[in-house]
DNA sequence: GGGCTGGTGTTACCGGCGGTAACATCGCCG
DNA sequence: CGGCGATGTTACCGCCGGTAACACCAGCCC
């Protein structure tokens, strides 16, 4: 049930209200205003307040539903007993999935409003967040890499998130490619292929002509 | 055409302004208010209105002015005459070098408020998306990636430049290490070291949560 | 029944926001 | 002198997030 699933029926005004919610952001994007949210409803504004508190408490709420799901796949994938690479893969086309399914709600998952003050400027939203510790668990778990394992999980777990957000971005919004070439893309990236490639004839050589030694093109795969 | 305006004297008024209103950034965050920034300024909202067209346009010229450098030395440092990896660390570097020198100009610069509706969701603010062109050319230029280059060097220069943002705001808020060491840990995973590092062994096999230790480890290699 | 409580709903308002219209000055230059 | 373009003002608009104050209706216990 991939789909926008009901939380906890046991407060069915909240869940109706936010399915309105939910309606009105996929029609207007993330910066619908609670007068729309609460027209959509058939109600008006204090009725919101009431139940959320504020605009964050209603973003928030709605966040977590949709969070649930897709934090769930990327779990599932990462703990999936396949080689390494071929894991690394599954997780890309997990999340790329997610987002090409739901576009705007990937939107409010991933660019949430300005938010708090309070909370220095976080670059992931609270549900990349989550995904990046995800990744830094998994990382931590499962490769061996050493003294500097917590320090390099983490900073890898932020990295490659920061990293598949902006190019998932970038791919749902040009469609460069298809998904499956999108995947490969990113996994090559992670592979080192930037380290491997050959160096390219230097059309501009800042000091000197290039000296250049033969490096081997290779695609670790 | 009122367009952009180059950060030159020629325009000395919109100079003070952009002053005020770098003081005012710098002291309240990137959510100040146009009434605040006329304040210091020492004179009254529609004299902005009138020099900047709107709120965007008044954050575009404030943006512009310190991308520049930040631009300027990543370009620099993307076609230093290195090896390969020298040349990644050195980008790495300057980049954390620069929101580390001036953090809040730097939030403005990666984490703009909402604007427009009109253009979709980028996970990039321009200034961000400069930099990932910049890295763009540099990859294509630079590393011979075969028939697909041109479509790797886009996305790995949209995925380095996110990778470099989450990685980047999370080190500045947090300081885990020095910026050699994260310099050193970007890189790593740039150069594939995720990769290339052993399995650890495995603490939890993915098929079967049974409290049963006595299960092997399977060699997946 | 009476009264209490709790959820649902309303209208009307607040301060502040981005943005604009209309009007008042200056200095400068033909 | 007259115009003209910057500079500046006050006062306003519509919308926003958020809040008071009040009304209604169920159930539930004494």
């Amino acid at each position: 049930m991939p789909s926008a699933a009901p939380a906890n029926p046991g407060e069915p005004r909240r869940e109706q209200l936010l399915n309105a919610a939910d309606r009105v952001i996929r029609r207007d994007g993330p910066a619908a205003s609670m007068n729309a949210i609460a027209a959509e409803a058939g109600i008006t504004k204090p009725i919101l307040y009431r139940h959320f508190g504020d605009r964050n408490g209603l973003i928030r709420a709605l966040t977590e539903r949709h969070t649930r799901s897709l934090l769930a796949a990327v779990r599932a994938a990462l703990t999936e007993p396949l080689e390494r690479r071929d894991r690394v893969e599954h997780v890309l086309d997990t999340y790329l999935a997610g987002i090409e399914a739901r576009p705007q709600v990937y939107r409010l998952l991933t660019h949430p409003e300005p938010g708090d003050p309070g909370g220095a400027g976080n670059a992931l939203a609270p549900a990349l967040r989550q995904i990046a510790e995800e990744i830094t668990g998994a990382v931590r778990s499962q490769v061996d890499l050493g003294p500097d394992r917590d320090l390099l999980a983490e900073a890898w777990g932020r990295g490659i998130t920061g990293m598949v957000l902006a190019a998932g971005d970038w791919w749902l919004e040009s469609r460069p490619c298809s998904r499956p070439r999108m995947v490969q893309a990113l996994a090559d990236l992670l592979w080192g292929r930037l380290a491997a490639a050959a160096d390219l004839p230097t059309a501009v050589p800042p000091t000197a002509p290039a000296p250049d030694p033969a490096a081997p093109a290779s695609d670790p795969r």
